[in-house]
DNA sequence: TTTTAATAATTCAATTTGATTTATTTATTG
DNA sequence: CAATAAATAAATCAAATTGAATTATTAAAA
């Protein structure tokens, strides 16, 4: 049966992979306690037998789970709601100052250090531009953002920080040649771990995660999730990146690098098969505008200042249609999607265009045996990364996350 | 925020999703019963002192959930290993009788009905040939066969089967026109539920899967499985169809069609984009033999039985070989798989040449940004789909799955 | 060769945690 | 006032953990 099994790539192979660990009873009530609240989260404000009928919980083990809930602060009750048979009920919904987190974004022209609250407002923010982005500037940027920000909170919110979560393209050096900045510069990236960097010089728990993955979280728990339970997600930034809701869950894969979709295998409007990220990224429009002698600098200034370029525009957003089409029909044909988002570093009628297209693109495929997925446009908006990093540290402590339950058996 | 989703494709789409159910004290024994019995699985036999360590769970509620299992006739107790020093320690494997369970083939010339002890050994087969599957045909295999393996079984081991499980294509009634088969019988299929039919007429549970899906599902329990968490899968067969693993569970998706693979989009050798199903399918070495006058029913009697048909086969091999190292290259930059496995209907020398040849083909791709899978062989063998079928209830009894712990919340 | 120490596997008994069950109270509509 | 629904208190039950004890073995010292 298990005679043999080939002799592999290039990669060592562990010899017998484990599943993961037991469950136990004080899981079971971490697991529980972020599972009413995630509840709450996505419908906005729920009766406590709202919950219990939604979780298959008991009545009293939710009365239990929420009172202790709102006893820290989580949870507020809202006015009751009459007007049914019964005793009325009482809607609770998260305290939005519950808990704080810092959300940084690294990106190819600005910086951003947002402080996030409990149901994804922003309520403070730094904003730092750069001709490219250097190890040093940002870190500084971070470690002394933080104490600026928080001059300005009391001592009691600053206690409810959760932490700090940062979206950052991985494999920055590599972006040198198309961005123009100084390789030698952008090299020093290489071997610099800015997470422990960070994480040394503030008391905070930094957690990083991939820019586009980040973006897609923030969607997940903002903005599309609730409607779709699997999504690919899609950034259309600089280079074009992404990432996979799976079962309402982010799934970043044993490597962090799932959903990247840059090398995805498209064939572009010659034929020739093309990695996607060489069509549908905003450096292809920024070298189209200047082959045709037009100056670029409007992509950079802000995202919702685009102009019209015209012709060169349409052009890039047709072909980065009918590559993403291609791209989204693939992605379907192994994962069955309930939807593809579209978003990126660009304004909303943008936005809508390239969906437009892209739908019509799609139309044009042969789609014998794929479900197509809906295509919808990001509902979080600019600054969906910073958003996502801020939330980081939100998952990894009150959010749904099947892994609650299970030991780590490293 | 959550301002605007976008309009959506055609679908209706729920008004909001929730997650999964709760968890309690019972779910969490089964969950670690499963989990105990799948980490026996993988590793053959271990203590309980081993599965302590691996699991994360004390020494004695493994002891305790052991014992219970060994008293249910599940684990068997091996002979102590000394040689180390302290207590001996007591090997537990799983006993090969303890569960049996049907597994149903049907395939484009043929259709299997085994019976499979809990370690995934054939104790009892059935085979039955015919020009094009029927419904009717099928389902009196089915029925009248159960009685008949079951009459070669004691009272007490038919006491212990746990279900049938059926692995077939999915819509058959499209495969007419490439297989030769009558339209109008094909199209009977149509609105023909065989799950329901066979379980009217069997007192065993019975559940259905997509034949590639569950081949795939035999990979991992009783293949690569242990080597690789996450894993893609092709089978090659009459038409090209696939599975996919994450996290060491079958992900089969939202509509069961997770892992299709067939409408994957890729270059033909004239740069066209393609399904790739068109290209990497036994049917098209068929279609590819009859043009150069070679009679192709030698790919019909047995899988093992192919001939070498020379130029034909290498020219199919090397067009496969190539659209499959897109498909692995696409698959591999949206989900960070670890392997894809290759298998399909055909002798082990015809796969290696497959395999071999799709290696090649993908160092000749772009590469940058991916890591490109382990490319291996299928380790299951021949019988993959029949004893996929037949793990599905083993699944659903006995295999770990994270669902145990989770209420339903229909 | 005998004795003693160390170690590992396993199990017993008591404790703790947390969900469920049952019963009760409260607030509302018709 | 009857019916109904929400919320909760008390008692119960299931299962994992903790700490201690038992058993079987090897390794090393006398």
């Amino acid at each position: 049966m298990t005679s043999q099994a080939g002799s592999g790539g290039a990669s060592t192979v562990p010899d017998v992979f484990d599943p993961g660990g037991g469950a136990n009873l004080t899981r079971v009530r971490a697991y529980n306690e972020r599972l009413v609240m995630s509840l709450v989260r996505r419908h906005g404000s729920l009766s406590k037998a709202d919950i219990a009928r939604r979780s298959g919980l008991s009545a009293q083990t939710v009365s239990v789970i929420m009172r202790a809930l709102e006893k820290d602060g989580l949870l507020m009750r809202g006015d009751p709601v009459r007007g049914r048979v019964g005793q009325p009920s009482i809607p609770m919904r998260l305290n939005p100052d519950a808990v704080y987190s810092y959300g940084v974004k690294i990106g190819r022209r600005s910086c951003d250090l947002v402080l996030m609250d409990f149901v994804g407002n922003i309520r403070l923010q730094l904003h730092q531009t750069h001709a490219y982005p250097m190890p040093e500037e940002i870190l500084s940027f971070i470690v002394e953002g933080i104490p600026k920000l928080e001059r300005m909170l009391t001592e009691e919110q600053r206690g409810r920080i959760a932490g700090v979560g940062i979206a950052t393209p991985f494999q920055l050096w590599s972006w040198a040649e198309e961005t123009g900045a100084p390789r030698e510069a952008m090299a020093r990236w290489r071997g610099f771990d800015l997470r422990d960097a960070v994480a040394a010089r503030t008391h905070h728990p930094v957690l990083m995660q991939n820019d586009a993955t980040s973006a897609c979280g923030a969607e997940l728990i903002f903005g599309v999730g609730a409607s779709y339970p699997d999504f690919i997600y899609f950034y259309i930034g600089s280079f074009i990146g992404g990432g996979i809701v799976l079962n309402s869950a982010l799934f970043s894969g044993r490597s962090g690098t799932a959903g990247a979709v840059g090398p995805l295998q498209v064939s572009d409007r010659n034929g020739k098969p093309q990695q996607l990220l060489k069509i549908a990224s905003i450096f292809v429009l920024e070298n189209l505008l200047r082959e045709r002698g037009i100056d670029p600098k409007p992509l950079w200034y802000s995202a919702d200042e685009w102009i019209d370029f015209g012709e060169p525009l349409e052009t890039w957003i047709q072909l980065t249609a009918a590559a993403l089409a291609q791209a989204i029909v693939s992605s379907a044909s192994i994962i069955d999607f309930s939807a593809a988002v579209i978003d990126g570093g660009f304004p909303g009628w943008v936005r809508e265009r390239i969906v437009a297209a892209i739908r019509k693109a799609a139309g044009e495929l042969d789609l014998e045996g794929v479900i197509l997925p809906d295509i919808i446009e990001g509902a979080v908006g600019a600054q969906a990364r910073a958003i996502g990093g801020a939330s980081l540290p939100l998952f990894s402590r009150y959010l749904i996350d099947t892994n609650v339950l299970f030991k780590e058996t490293a």
